[in-house]
DNA sequence: ATCCTGCTTCGACATACGTCTATCTTGACA
DNA sequence: TGTCAAGATAGACGTATGTCGAAGCAGGAT
């Protein structure tokens, strides 16, 4: 089972599990929803990864090689990598070689499902009263 | 020094912090940033949390007394109180003894501000008045 | 006052987590 | 082929975290 196959189940697992936007004022969480989701948020419960990810959410081009992203911090190389593997096993981020050195991306789309998960209403259409 | 203080002062921290809505994707969290958020992202990562949350959140009223959620769970008193501890100092419920039961209620509007952050485009603007 | 009940705090324990150094793998290039 | 550099993996170590039972505290009821 490769790394790749790891990244795309968790995800298809969330969006599965969590519905598209069902959000967590609505109705109680079933212990596999709070188990799927919570994966998610203990990865972003750290600061290195959070800046990690917007590290590369925001880089030019959507993508960051990790010589970048090391040079940021006061860790480690293999700290970095651990931190990164986290980020990619609860499906945030995907890594792809080319040549010497390794890119990083986010998965937008997992974000907007956690982020939609956290507020009532869902975000994209005008809430008009 | 009392729990409402540290609450508040949590709360405060963030929004200043983290800026009413400023995306991750906008620009790289600065080491402070990260750590304030990632400091919620932790008190959501475990399935418990979470579950606790919800419940809270989709409870009618807004509120739930601790007497309700205890029983939803396989665990131990302490070790909700425990819980909910985490949550509170967070910032993400408050909580409240009227007579014998402590009622617990979110609050949406350091929900809404995570939402926020993760999501490339900013939810509120189209917010009609 | 005394007891009872709901909830929190305390102290202890096993496990998980973040970090490091050392080692391994992969690809480029001579 | 051999060598070098970028990352990943393995193993170790200290600390943090989730859980429990026992004890403490605060309100109501008797």
């Amino acid at each position: 089972m490769s790394k790749q196959d790891d990244e795309e189940r968790v995800l298809t697992q969330l969006a599965e599990v969590v519905g598209c936007c069902e959000p967590l004022a609505r109705e109680p969480l079933s212990a596999q929803q709070s188990i799927e989701l919570a994966r998610v948020f203990k990865a972003m419960g750290d600061p290195v990864r959070l800046r990690l990810l917007s590290l590369i959410a925001s880089h030019v081009g959507g993508e960051a090689c990790v010589c970048d992203l090391t040079d940021v911090f006061d860790l480690s190389g293999p700290t970095i990598s651990h931190h990164l593997k986290v980020l990619r096993e609860a499906g945030l981020i995907t890594g792809e070689r080319r040549g010497t050195w390794v890119y990083y991306r986010v998965r937008p789309e997992l974000l907007a499902t956690v982020s939609a998960v956290l507020v009532p209403e869902k975000a994209e259409e005008p809430r008009c009263a």
